[in-house]
DNA sequence: ATACAGTTTGACCAAACGGTCAGACCAATG
DNA sequence: CATTGGTCTGACCGTTTGGTCAAACTGTAT
């Protein structure tokens, strides 16, 4: 009577690939019980309803997304380092959590009623906190511009993400093959970079 | 006997809303048919199926929201105004065809295979082309540091679109009230043109 | 009036859907 | 061996789904 029975385990994890692949609607019950190597009968008996377990996907894949990002930022690594190791950690969870990313926010979009709920099954959001507070420190140090700790993150983030959610798009707009979109997407962390470093770094 | 008589343009109609706010999973022909006022019947009478009035749909989305970026960027603006226009041009955009943007990224990843159909019945991606070439042009005349254009634009766009396809995820993590998320989103223009000119701007 | 092509619909269908339930299965305990 | 409690399933249910079709309804040209 393990929290994770084998089963279990087997229809969540099956659950997690269907719904991040096909979203809430697209996903049938007896896909996830096909996928997991059981009876559709043994979905109900574990998770009550196909939203109970909806709900659950969605609050695990949240919690590690956001859980995720944490870890070695120490206070004594300078801005440029900081700035760095940020966009590289952000980028590399990205690119490995692609459609659990994609997944996560298209459907708290759709649902923003379950998201209440949801909230309260996660920890910690303190880390962003914590980069925020540590921008506030640089700023008044006067080694970066003036720009909300806010605003630099969300542009930061948005250029690492953008180009994992959107490759149909952008191959199609700029007429780009697989191979010239792979190599934008192996530079990228080091544009990123490159790109936030001039942009708020306060030159002498 | 026009391209669209009244019914048809009703159900087009329909079908666009309904599709961006549920996704196709989760739109039901009935609801589309209610919506237009019509019956079922007449849906598979003008639309064969739901793929084909589905297909027409985001065929419709996409080259509009491609084509609606374009006007009024002439040759002889300045680098400084021709990154404000663009940028305000595309912030307006996404945030007026908010949902519309949502639903065409959302679906284009996952029916991949229909793209190659759909790119057929799109006209113009000049625009974007006539932009990289310009871009081009500023670099060689170092006005502008060594960035190649498509990193820039997709710097651009993402910054643009991130705020508005993540606002759940942006209010939960960062901890925001709709007042304050708004307030970023009125700031978000100038933001994003102040970071990138810092960013890519040769200073003297 | 009649004929005809385009439009619209209620009634209908097979398939698929989420969910239920009585009972089979299977170890472990007495 | 018998009982018990958790695990698992085939068969089933009511509903909803995308799609069909013959028939009714339009207007218009003959």
């Amino acid at each position: 009577m393990d929290a994770f029975s084998s089963s279990e385990e087997k229809i969540f994890k099956a659950a997690i690939d269907l719904f991040c692949e096909n979203g809430f609607d697209g996903t049938k019950m007896q896909a996830i019980a096909d996928k997991a190597g059981i009876s559709k009968a043994s979905l109900h008996y574990y998770f009550r309803s196909k939203d109970r377990l909806f709900k659950k996907v969605v609050q695990n894949l949240l919690s590690m997304l956001i859980t995720n990002v944490t870890g070695e930022i120490k206070e004594d690594t300078c801005i440029e380092e900081l700035l760095q190791k940020l966009i590289s950690g952000y980028f590399d969870m990205f690119r490995k959590f692609r459609k659990q990313t994609f997944f996560v926010f298209a459907e708290l979009v759709k649902h923003q009623k379950l998201l209440a709920d949801i909230i309260q099954g996660i920890d910690k959001i303190a880390v962003i906190q914590e980069i925020l507070l540590r921008l506030q420190k640089e700023r008044e140090k006067g080694t970066i511009i003036a720009i909300a700790p806010e605003d630099l993150i969300i542009n930061i983030i948005a250029m690492c993400i953008y180009p994992l959610m959107a490759e149909p798009m952008i191959k199609l707009i700029m007429s780009m093959s697989d191979n010239e979109f792979e190599q934008l997407l192996n530079r990228r962390k080091q544009v990123v970079t490159d790109f936030t470093l001039r942009a708020i770094l306060v030159r002498s």
